[in-house]
DNA sequence: ATAATATATTTATATATTTGCATTTGTCTA
DNA sequence: TAGACAAATGCAAATATATAAATATATTAT
């Protein structure tokens, strides 16, 4: 299938995972999760001093979207990158960022 | 300077970047300009069959976020992409829609 | 069961985005 | 210069998003 032959719910779809990604919270969160690491909402609240309400809002909003996993373990839950190649699109865009 | 240091700035603009093409109608409009591909307003306003206000507002959008780059040409004005490199995040996504 | 800790949800307010109509500006041609 | 065509802008209504305070839920340990 050609990539231009996108549905209209292929598109939004599409625009909605970026724009999951397309806030400044959020980018930050996935350039902690790079490599496959795994963070708790506690530990990404404290790392981007934001209040855990705002946290665990912005960490609901990219699992929903598909951008990434959770799994709970005891009082935690831990969040993670669903695609390692997401990762990509951050650091393309961070990178145009930093010329 | 490692990726994970950006500035809140930085992470802005970024998230501006992303933001600019996080939308149905711009993302389809990104996918018809691969390829160093030119097209005037008119021409994607009759490809999309949606307003050409509305396409001039995202053509705007998307040149005023570093995403494209126009040239008047005439009555017309050509938009293309202004770096290449580009189009690989609209693949990326939209490959995702495509599973 | 109760208390402590971690996470999620609800709610309200503020702010931003999308869209199309109407208008304006820019460019070419007769 | 007038008319036609292409593109951009101003505006307003509808819709969506962001934030944080307060509250609720889930899990563990005592």
């Amino acid at each position: 299938m050609n990539i231009k032959d996108l549905t209209i719910e292929q598109l939004e779809e599409a625009a909605n995972m970026l724009k999951a990604i397309a806030h400044p919270m959020r980018i930050a969160i996935l350039n902690y999760l790079d490599d496959g690491k795994k963070l708790t909402v506690t530990e990404i609240h404290e790392l981007l001093k934001i209040e855990q309400s705002t946290t665990s809002h912005h960490l609901g909003i990219l699992k929903d979207k598909g951008v990434l996993s959770s799994k709970r373990e005891g009082k935690n839950t831990y969040y993670f990158l669903k695609h390692a190649n997401l990762s990509n699109i951050v650091n393309c865009v961070s990178k145009c960022t930093m010329g």
